[in-house]
DNA sequence: TCATTTCTTTGACCCTAGTCAAAGAAATGA
DNA sequence: TCATTTCTTTGACTAGGGTCAAAGAAATGA
């Protein structure tokens, strides 16, 4: 069996001055920004408190979670919690499905502490910006909105997982519900690729992950007999992470495993009303070609021939 | 006497959107980067230590200057660098002209060491960079230079001073340096603006603040006798904050102290040599007039109308 | 010259943040 | 059913990061 390892997405070198650039940034940002907010945050209340207390928020959470989101040690996190409830902010109770869960919860009194929080927080933000225009304003926005979005989309890693593999699932799954509600005409889960399909010699299934969290998935099946042309299905972007231009890189990802499987070809069908997906598909050189199966929600259909474009586009 | 508090630059309020994507990328930021880049930066110093043997750098510091770039307290500092050389990593001696003050340097143990945290943070960097095309690599590096300037011009205060003050002074000597190293024939301080014309009720002195540096100056006098015209001059900005916007704001902030004093109009003139400064000029609303005195200095004049624009541009 | 200010050092503290191990209670899988 | 895993609590302990006040030495201003 051939290596099925996802080769690294871009092999050219970093350059320096982009490297410069991010470091430069960070220092400047975390040591102005970052720390005159931490210091704002907490006032009179350790940090971690407060930043738990945020992180608690509105609808509460269970103790797991909030050990997994703020990545502590389950001792030091129980005697916070403690801590808060002592003082009144926090009320700790029962999950009501698993008795080995807990749920913390904000008192009325720690929603006022929270609010408290989010008004000094936006006091500070308020204080930066109102030293510029509404144009650049509006200008910080958008360059904040997209390093984040492109920062966002580097951390993310994209793996070839079993299909049989619980995130796999869970992604076709929530592919499926959401596609149900987006055609007309619903979606049937039984029309999903089976687990077989996707996996050894002829396919593959792609999930990307970001921070261990699956956000998106796509999958590369064997389209004849013959092995010279793969069908590319269910790509899917968790909605969170649309934007970030995920869905043209898991496309360059399952055309490179095609590539990988021998394949000469790949194809691809999709439904009338996902029309941002048909204009991926032209940017990211497919063609359309006349109906080639027999897919009751195919109404477009696309081929590319591989083997001579860079991995994933501009 | 008239008030002569710097008014607030802008009035109109920030919008929550503005103000909820600053924070929103704060928290995105620096949880996920900047965490991340302490964690590498100190690997197995406490990470107080590495931040100072950073920021004691290849040219050494003194205590005094590091305990305010870092805001520490003295007695914390001076135990950590105490710490330091006793490891060898630092070596400190007495400020030759100050004997109060000391000096920290490295030692080449030292430089070894930071070397190594320089590495670290760039392979860190690079890590980050890699999952991006080199297109969107020049991408997120534009995004984050922007926002950076962006931050920081919001950052900058600029405030009216008495012409004698030592920061007024500071800028225009190191405004006569510059332009007398620009203005082929030179420049002679001695046609700089004397403190009174620039005090009380007919001028005006305004400094730039970058986080309690000045960096940038521009002064207002009154131009006639009559109490109509006023005269702009001495613009100029420390070359580490140019390409930030900080000139077209100053130039706004003098307009309107002219205003207060209830010129009608303002004029300038600037060398051959300036053609950036022209051009800003231009852009914000000055039109070209005739000459208007005998300066030796002066090649173009310029004149704006007061009162009718907004108070710094788009 | 003398009082005041600036800069550093030292001693004596404190709290936050965090680690590690043990143990109990509930859920899960075989 | 029983062994294993998951989740939480508790005890014991540590290091890092930091504050405060006193005091000495040098510089500065009146």
């Amino acid at each position: 069996m051939r290596a099925m390892h996802p080769v690294p997405v871009n092999t050219s070198t970093v350059a320096a001055e982009d490297i410069a650039s991010l470091r430069h940034f960070n220092r400047y940002f975390t040591r102005r920004i970052g720390a005159l907010d931490d210091h704002y945050l907490g006032q009179d209340r350790p940090l971690g408190e407060a930043r738990l207390l945020f992180e608690i928020g509105e609808d509460g959470a269970s103790l797991r979670d909030l050990r997994v989101r703020l990545g502590l040690d389950a001792g030091y996190l129980s005697r916070m919690v403690k801590a808060l409830d002592a003082e009144g902010l926090v009320r700790v109770s029962v999950h009501p499905g698993d008795s080995r869960l807990r749920i913390a919860e904000l008192t009325p009194a720690g929603r006022v502490e929270v609010t408290e929080q989010n008004l000094r927080a936006d006091a500070l933000a308020e204080g930066l910006l109102k030293g510029l225009t509404p144009d650049q304003r509006e200008q910080l926005t958008g360059a904040l909105g997209s390093a984040q979005r492109l920062l966002r989309l580097a951390a993310i890693r994209v793996e070839v997982v079993d299909g049989g593999h619980p995130d796999a699932q869970a992604c076709l799954d929530a592919y499926a519900a959401d596609i149900d509600e987006r055609f007309p005409e619903g979606y049937d889960p039984a029309t999903l690729v089976q687990p077989c399909e996707v996996s050894g010699e002829s396919g593959a299934l792609l999930v990307a992950y970001e921070e261990k969290r699956p956000v998106a998935c796509g999958a590369l099946t064997g389209f004849d007999q013959g092995g010279r042309i793969g069908e590319i299905r269910h790509v899917w972007v968790h909605p969170d992470a649309r934007r970030l231009g995920l869905a043209r890189r898991l496309l360059g990802e399952l055309e490179r495993q095609a590539e990988e499987r021998g394949y000469d070809v790949v194809r691809l069908d999709t439904h009338a009303s996902l029309t941002e997906a048909q204009s991926l598909y032209r940017a990211c050189g497919y063609r359309e070609i006349p109906r080639y199966n027999d897919d009751v929600y195919g109404a477009y259909f696309f081929e590319k021939r591989l083997g001579t474009e860079r991995p994933w586009g501009p």
